[in-house]
DNA sequence: GGATTATTTGCATGTTTGTGCATATATGAA
DNA sequence: TTCATATATGCACAAACATGCAAATAATCC
């Protein structure tokens, strides 16, 4: 794993790792349908336009997908692209390699 | 998952979300025996003490466990905590459930 | 004992980050 | 067009964070 792949997988670990992220993330997992920051709102403590600073957060590290609609936004997560990462780095965790 | 949880992984998740304590990981990945502090320097760009600050950090997230062995401290990761926290969020993340 | 090595900690500093409020932009509805 | 709704953004501010340096602590070696 180069620097590049380590600074792409922490920035997207520091952006979950945040709790009112988070706490959209887990809303967000739980939604068949794309949801409106509106109504993502009432899942943690922070006004619209903190919320709003969250799910850009989110986009723009790839961990949900936007879909402009009329005057609202709809959010979903990229959920193959978020637990691939999980995974994989889940993965490489749980393995020793060659080091002494 | 409740508030408590969320701000639970919330920290495993920040503390693995920053680049020179993600390369410590990374570095710890490929290890089969212990390290020392000093023996990790040499993986991110800090000095001996910005060092300590971050295994102490991820120490305290149960990241990596530490065994005092005379004058040095060896570090060796809790894979399968953090593997299994892992995957569990993203159990979670893939899952769509009940929400509309 | 004194010197050396490993690690921690206090301090100062600069940077990033989360936040609310007010305002701006954009779109839809009356 | 005018009003209401949804979202974004500029600004200010406080809190958190990462960092280096110097000093402190701890343990081993001579």
């Amino acid at each position: 794993m180069d620097s590049n792949e380590i600074q792409d997988l922490a920035d997207l670990l520091k952006a979950l790792g945040e709790v009112n992220r988070l706490s959209l993330v887990c809303r967000l997992c739980d939604c068949k349908v794309p949801q409106n920051a509106m109504c993502l709102c009432s899942c943690c403590s922070v006004d619209a336009s903190g919320v709003s600073r969250h799910l850009k957060v989110l986009a723009q590290t790839g961990i949900v997908h936007v879909e402009k609609q009329g005057r609202t936004r709809n959010y979903s997560l990229n959920r193959a692209f978020v637990a691939t990462q999980l995974r994989s780095l889940a993965s490489r965790i749980e393995s020793q390699q060659e080091r002494p």
